[in-house]
DNA sequence: GTACATTTCAAACAAGTGTTTTAATTTAGT
DNA sequence: ACTAAATTAAAACACTTGTTTGAAATGTAC
């Protein structure tokens, strides 16, 4: 048989459309029609614009967050002290493994990411908190372990610079590439990104407390 | 007289609706409504929305530039060897002086700014290369510098990580601050985010290079 | 094969967008 | 004070958006 639903070809297109035009910049009549699809069959199926572009992450963060989840609490269960890189490099398996869901199903998911922290401000980040509120509790107190001189409030901070990091990352990541392409000659896939966040983010979250920075 | 052309009356609406809600969410009839000016003056005036944003960053940059410009020439010209903490720091004058175009100038500045690279990416980021990319040009240099065993692509990179988290934070700036004040009682104002920046920047973009990302 | 529920389809809807038009008004020069 | 230019004003324009409607088509169970 091999047949795709409707449901899935909208989702398929939507989760391009969305990733390399952001979800405000996608129109419905777009996805619809790179799926060959009737106009209303998104509002049929999945209710509106905004449930779609939830059930959009969901297929992914179904995927990642529990596998995240429980290397969390592996981590934390673990007696020996885990250093920043360490607890950094938990994120590189299960996001690769997001390539088995979908063809770039890597690089899919940390551009949605982007685009979903980018683009809208509200209703995804509720949505985030909401579902998976608990798995990031546990990612900030194994940093926060391997960080024990810092106060809360400085990691506070420097996490979100590094989302910053990551998230304006992924959404550029297409432009970034090609000019990477043109004046390095550098072809580096997203899983060479990742690993060269890596030490960048550790090293800023880690960086040592200054007068200037602690006088504020 | 005090009298407030209309110009600058959609100027001063226009800015404080981008940087709060972002470019393409803010309606031409939001600007005119605030500013109390009829509709059809923002075309007749600017011309199209877009040359309005152009307007509202214009405002800004044309006297940021030529400020970082000229500290990055005597930066250069300087034979001691700079290092990559106080060529961060040479923003930060120049952005709390930004106060003294318009109240609140420097937090509204750099807000526009992280919308400007999250919500639009195609011509706003031509603009900005077209008119001032010989004055980042010494900024690279500068850098480079700063951090003689980093090969260029590197250095790309993570000065493009660098530029993320800034405009990341910068266009979230608000959130942020609600969450820091409610979560730790800090009341931290847009100096103390830049404060606390520069040493995480610093530490990013001199993390020593690993096997791990010379690899990929 | 008939009855029922599910899904598809074309069309229209209501609301919002940036922009243009045309006339009225204000401002400035002589 | 008169004329011409610059500005403001209300209205309409052309277009796109997400969503809804009601009829056709398809699938499913008895």
């Amino acid at each position: 048989m091999n047949k795709t639903t409707t449901q899935d070809k909208i989702l398929d297109a939507a989760e391009q459309l969305f990733a390399s035009t952001g979800f405000a910049d996608t129109s419905l009549r777009q996805i619809t029609s790179l799926a060959q699809v009737n106009l209303a069959a998104v509002n049929y199926h999945f209710g509106s614009k905004k449930e779609l572009i939830q059930s959009v992450l969901q297929r992914y963060l179904s995927v990642l967050m529990p596998r995240l989840d429980q290397e969390f609490s592996q981590l934390l269960s673990s007696q020996k002290q885990n250093d920043l890189t360490a607890v950094l490099s938990v994120f590189i398996q299960p996001l690769l493994e997001l390539n088995k869901v979908q063809h770039h199903g890597t690089r899919t998911f940390l551009q949605l990411l982007g685009r979903g922290y980018t683009d809208v401000q509200g209703h995804l980040r509720w949505f985030f908190n909401h579902h998976y509120g608990r798995t990031l509790d546990k990612f900030v107190l194994l940093v926060q372990q391997a960080c024990p001189d810092l106060p809360a409030s400085e990691i506070f901070w420097r996490l979100h610079f590094s989302l910053g990091t990551v998230v304006f990352t992924m959404a550029s990541n297409q432009a970034l590439q090609e000019i990477a392409a043109a004046d390095f000659n550098e072809n580096v896939e997203i899983e060479g990104v990742i690993h060269r966040l890596i030490p960048y983010l550790a090293a800023g979250i880690a960086s040592p407390l200054t007068l200037s920075s602690q006088a504020h």
